[in-house]
DNA sequence: TCCATTTAATTAACATGTTCAGCATGAATA
DNA sequence: TATTCATGCTGAACATGTTAATTAAATGGA
């Protein structure tokens, strides 16, 4: 394993390619997809321990931050997860006996999530940690240059081809 | 379907929470994101159409901009997928005669992956449209700004939680 | 040479991403 | 009110993400 020089990849092997491969390895969405898995994959291993998956701990969180009981469309929304995806979701947190869902009596077809008290509980056991994790990789960047980052993720994430 | 204010959905939908929310699905990894799927958005319409995933297109791609033959390995390290997920996507496109592999003699355990001249003429199609889509993202922010997200996302692409 | 160890790649198993279809419920309207 | 349409959610099908196990081949000593 020789990390000589800077291109190098992202599982710690060697060089590839010198010169040639710039331009494919480190455009945009490639660095989108580095970045975000470089910071995910310090979650990983403490939600492993609890037995959740990043999309799970996501669901977990969205329903900790709302007030209220969300229907299942707009924790969709909040968490930008797929109708499916989280469809699969809300069902197996409910069988871990982590959330509940209760039908809006007015209307059969919407369903209100919530956190149960164990869910809450697993919460507040995690939260600490993962705001710590949270802090660590903020801090990898200056402060004002990590503002920059992310008004320029902000304004990117707001790109739509339609609009053009 | 209204979007009355700044914070709105990713997919068109109504706004959820004006408050509260924000913390949550504007953090990081969120942003990363919703970003990622942004631009990734603009090029599945395009690639459906020619029966290929972003994943299966990374790998042509990639095959594309480089000199020789890589083995397995390398390529998922230049298309950053894991090797499971690499074996069975070479697999598809070999089925579909895009590309070959070839075992080395030396070593039988390494192959050698490369285009055939269906894939070769494959990419030469998709590679214009692919092309302007990306300058289309690109031109979304200001030279500058766009520089300076590159130059962010790269730096947090090589964090390492195992580094502190 | 034999065997334990490493290495390259694949397979297995489960969860999610993505698109499309379908089902049940409500709402709108003729 | 009966029909049509829209909405909220779930199911299906296939591809990938992720981790762990496995196969096959090469390597490195005893």
């Amino acid at each position: 394993m020789i990390n000589s020089g800077r291109l190098v990849t992202n599982r710690g092997e060697e060089e590839v390619d010198g010169d040639t491969l710039r331009p494919f390895s480190e455009s945009l969405p490639m660095l989108l997809l580095k970045a975000r898995e470089a910071s995910m994959r310090a979650f990983r291993p403490m939600l492993a321990a609890h037995d959740l998956t990043e999309q799970q701990w996501r669901v977990l969180r969205a329903l900790t931050s709302l007030d209220g009981a969300p229907e299942v469309t707009a924790l969709a929304d909040i968490t930008f997860l797929l109708a499916p995806s989280l469809s699969r979701i809300i069902t197996k947190l409910e069988d871990r006996g982590l959330i509940s869902r209760d039908t809006v009596p007015q209307d059969q077809r919407r369903a209100l999530i919530s956190l149960t008290r164990a869910g809450i509980e697993l919460v507040a056991e995690i939260a600490p940690q993962s705001e710590a994790l949270y802090s660590l990789i903020e801090n990898h960047l200056p402060h004002e240059r990590f503002a920059d980052l992310m008004e320029g993720l902000q304004s990117l994430a707001e790109f739509r081809i339609d609009d053009i």
